[in-house]
This record gives structure tokens, sequence and C-alpha cells, in this order.
RNA sequence: GGAGCGUUGGUCAAGGGGUUAAGACGCCUCCCUUUCACGGAGGAAUCACGGGUUCGAUUCCCGUACGCUCUACCA
């Protein structure tokens, strides 16, 4: 029998969740699911000097906000607890010491200050199978030195030996085969002075552990795969390795580097899913969420993002890419960010979210302008009319604000121009028969307005757009008469006299 | 500098030896709408370059260019 699938998604907390970070839990969890298999989250908090407080906890709101749940995780549990490096330090040492024991590594005792000057000395220095002779580690040293140095705590670091000329290979699931020379690739640090792991050592020992059977990373990884290879060679055995995927980076949208946080800050669009502070500067960021995404449109745009299933079909649920994901519809290269584009996805599933779904965003949208709603029982109509015009949920507050209060600011100059005494009359006999008006109804309002029209000589379309500006304060909105309708006869009535006013003020 | 990876309209992209090279976003025009949207109909715009292979290459092969990523006791 095939193994189980097995997959897992690692970030640092270090600071807010980015858009490449939520696509590469998406890809695994889609994966994941596809294969009837399991995601776990793992933390990899190694780096005590990046250590953000609060952004764990905020990985996993990101997480629950996208409808991603881990199947293993610090907060779900799991076999393989604990799921934080940080709990998991004397674990690495061991299989660090074997690796020394084995050849395969060694003690280096260099500090990060001496190869500091060396890397401004010599320039593209690298600590490798050609330098590492003349540097000081148990390779260069007398064994009973190295002993006396171990004996003495001085601060080391393990380092892997990187053979000299070996072809080291694997197959991606998005590339094929790749292939380097390990010639070409530095000893990197496996475990660093403080006996926390580097990054290096730490997925192939908790991939081994927690039985991980396909790896999904960012591109950006692809030069220090060899590292990876070959530890898994000495360790745990190629034939136990995960398949790798290296994802294609999310590309800014001008210019073609990597998607950065500042990029957003620049052209005025979300990076992060959702809003963060950071803790340290108190600089905010604001997220997705926020800026009035839903989660479906959110996730639905990202996975379109360098994944297609051959068809045209754009907007697709969760559960559907669950069914539709494969790795071999996965593009190599990077795809730039469309803000635009993202925006549409939104504006999609806003059309297919009913008014029941929406309500309480909406509310949420109005409450956030401080508007309350004392008559919910209009909200459902309000939303049917309004819903088509809003791209984003926080368009739904100046959408529809107009219903419940007078307008902010009314635009008179959109009026004043043609403005003359033959409509300050027709308005002011609208007046006084809106008050006689027995029904109250969009249909009748209509063709009153209209006789009245006719029976002063003025075309109805110039009466029109003064009287939506009269009601909702500019030229937007649903039909004017909808509008009436629902503000009422009084709140009607008073707003023409307030304009009126206004006018004749100006 | 080195290594690796990548390259179909402005963007996301389908396709793949012979096609009018899909579709979507954006842009433009028109229709609907006496507002703004929604909706509908059109339009402009693309196979990075050079060699092969071939009757025929955007597609296959080889180069070149360009771009990106990495090159930390960060991930």
């Amino acid at each position: 029998m095939e193994k189980k699938v097995r997959v897992r998604f690692a970030p640092s907390p270090t600071g807010g969740l980015h858009l490449g970070g939520v696509r590469t839990v998406l890809f695994n969890y889609l994966f994941a699911k596809h294969n009837g298999g399991d995601f776990i989250l793992r933390i990899e908090d190694t780096d005590q000097t990046r250590f953000v407080e609060g952004a764990e906890e905020y990985i996993f709101e990101c997480l629950k906000w996208c409808g991603i749940e881990p199947d293993e995780s610090v907060l779900h549990g799991g076999p393989h607890a604990p799921y934080r490096q940080s709990e998991r330090k004397a674990l690495y040492k061991e299989y660090a010491d074997r690796l020394v024991k084995e050849g395969y590594a060694y003690y280096a005792f260099d500090t990060a200050e001496e190869l500091d000057v060396k890397r401004k000395e010599i320039p593209n220095f690298q600590y490798s199978h050609a330098t590492r002779t003349g540097l000081k580690n148990s390779l260069t040293l007398p064994p009973d030195e190295t002993l006396k140095l171990l004996d003495e705590q001085t601060p080391y670091v393990i380092r892997i030996k990187m053979p000299d000329n070996e072809e080291v290979s694997f197959t991606d699931m998005i590339r094929g085969h790749v292939s380097f020379n390990s010639s070409l690739v530095d000893d990197k640090v496996l475990l660093k002075a403080d006996g926390m792991p580097t990054y290096h050592l730490a997925v192939v020992v908790d991939d081994h552990l927690m039985e991980i059977t396909h790896a999904f990373r960012g591109e950006e990884w692809l030069p220090s795969a060899p590292v990876h290879v070959l530890l898994w060679k000495y360790l745990f055995g190629l034939e136990n390795m995960p398949e790798w995927a290296h994802l294609p980076l999310i590309l800014k949208p001008d210019g073609n580097g990597k998607l950065s946080k500042r990029d957003g800050d620049r052209l005025g669009f979300p990076v992060f899913a959702m809003n963060w502070t950071d803790p340290r500067s108190n600089e905010f960021t604001q997220g997705f969420r926020e800026r009035g995404f839903l989660p479906e449109a959110f996730i639905n745009m990202l996975a379109l993002l360098g994944w297609n299933d051959g068809t045209d079909q754009e907007i697709y649920s969760l559960q559907e890419l669950v069914e539709k994901f494969t790795m071999d519809r996965v593009h190599k290269g990077g795809a730039k960010f469309n803000y635009d584009k993202a925006k549409w996805f939104n504006q999609e599933w806003i059309k297919r979210y009913s008014t029941e779904q929406l309500k309480p965003y909406v509310k949420a949208a109005l409450a956030e302008q401080g508007i309350s709603i004392p008559d919910e029982s209009k909200l459902d109509r309000i939303i049917e009319l309004v819903k088509d015009r809003c791209t984003l949920l926080s368009d739904f507050a100046p959408q529809s604000s107009f219903f419940f209060q007078h307008p902010a600011e009314v635009d008179i100059t959109a009026i004043k121009p043609k403005w003359d005494d033959k409509k300050q009359q027709f308005f002011a006999e609208l007046i006084r028969t809106l008050e006689l008006t027995p029904v109250w109804k969009h249909d009748d309002l209509d063709k009153e307005f209209k006789e009245m029209a006719a029976a002063h000589q003025i075309k109805p379309g110039e009466l029109m757009l003064p009287l939506r500006i009269m009601l909702v304060g500019g030229k937007f909105g649903p039909g004017v008469f909808d509008i009436a309708e629902i503000i009422g006869k009084e709140q009607t009535i008073e707003r023409i006299k307030n304009t009126l006013k206004l006018i004749s003020n100006a």
C-alpha cells in the first residue's frame, strides 16, 4: 500500500503572513486533501533573535480565516508533538553529532566576527571545501586540540562537509530533474552555537520524524536543496526522502522581483492576509481581510496564481479546488500579482453570496462608519439593491449609508450649473405633492414624478439627477424611487427641502 | 562573480509541429440603464532573439539575451 500523504507548512513566526506564504499553505493543503492526506503545521522558530510576539497566533488566525484547518499542529496536537521546533532542540543535536561521528559534518570554531572579516577581505568568500582547510575546525585542528576546545566549552557550530565534485540531483514535482555540483555549495551550518539547528538540519530531521511524504516550499529554496538531499542520504536514506515541490514565486506587479510588503505599501494594496501590527516598531499593515476581501475570494485568487485546471473556469470554492488540484498543472514560472484581478475575484464572490451571508459583513461595514441599523427589515432589500455595486465589502458602507442617514455631503455643484426657476418651482411643488401622496411605493412615485415633469414641460431626465443628488448626495446608487420608497416619505421630503435650502444659500 | 531556475498580449493564462493562437483582468467603442454599477455586443494588443530539425515551427533541439532566486550561526 502507498504511504499516506503527509505535507507540512512550516512558517517562521516573524511577522505578518505574506501572500506567497498563504499560497504555499494552500497548495500544501490542496495537495494533501486531494490525495486524502494530512496537513501539518509546524512552527519553525529556531532563530530566537527573530521571534516576534503574537506572530504564531496570527498565523493560526489567518489559516482559520482562509478555512484551512491543520490536522496536526501546536494547537491541534498530534502524534508527533511538539510541533514547535524550539521545543525539539535536543532532538537535532543528536543527529548533528551522528553526522560528525560518521564524517559527514565537523565542528567549526571560527566566530561570526572572524568570518565577517574574511568575507570583507576575500570577494565571494564561502566556507567550503576550498577554504575550510585554512579555517579553525575539527578537520584542520589536531584531534586533541578539538577535544580540548570542546571541553573548554568553546562556542562552536557544526557544519556539513560538502563532498567535492559530486553530482547531487533529485526530481522536483514541478521542475522535473534538477541537479547540482556539490563543489559549488558551501558547508552550511547545521547546528548553531546556541545549540539550535538551522533550517537545513531542522527540515530534514522533522520531515523525517513527522513522516512527511511531499515537501512544498518557495522556489527561493532551490539552491540549498542539495544540502537537504545530502542530509537525507546521510541520515535517513534517499529512498525515504519526501518528494520536493519548489513553488514559483509571486512577483511584484511592476518590475520582476519577488512581491514584498513594501510593494503593497507603495502601490496601495495589501500583501498580508490580515491586519498586522509589528509589536516592536508598532508599524501597522492592513490585510486582505480588513480591506474587505471574502476568504473564498482570497483563496480563489491565490490558487489561480500559478495553477489552473485547463478549462476556462476561474471561480472555485475551496472544496472544488481540493477536487481538481493536481501538481502537473502548476506553473514553473513566477506570476505577477494583479490587484485589479484580485478585486474582480472578490466581486464575483460577493455576487455569489446570498443576502443572508452578506448581512453580517454589511452590518460590520456600516458599524465601522458609526451607523447603527434601527430597522433591520429594510436591510435585505438594501443589500439586494447595492450588491452589484460593491467589489469590496467595505464598499457597502458608502453604497448604503444614505439609507440610514442624511448624506454627509450633497454634491450641489453637480446640480447648480443647470438649475433655474422652473426647476425650483418643480421641486417646490413636488414637496407639496409628495406630502399628499397616499401610497408610498416605487411605481406610484415614479408615475407621479413623470406626470408632474410633463405638466411642467421639463424632461424627466433633467430632474432625475437633481433628485438623486438630493437623496443620496452624489451621482451613484440604485434607482431613485427605490431609494425614496425605502427611506420613506418624511425623509424624502426632508432631504429635498434641505437641498433646496442649500441651493438658494449657495 | 558563481550556481540554479524561468520566459505565450500590459497582467493571469489555454494550447501545442499545420489553429482566425482560447478564455479572464485591465483598456477602448457601442447597447441596456434619464445616476453609478451589473449585464450584453464588439475592438486594440501576444508566442524574447538567433540558429538548426522539418514540406512546415509559437510548439522539438542547441545556443544567445533577458529576468529572477540563492550565495548568513535568517528562514
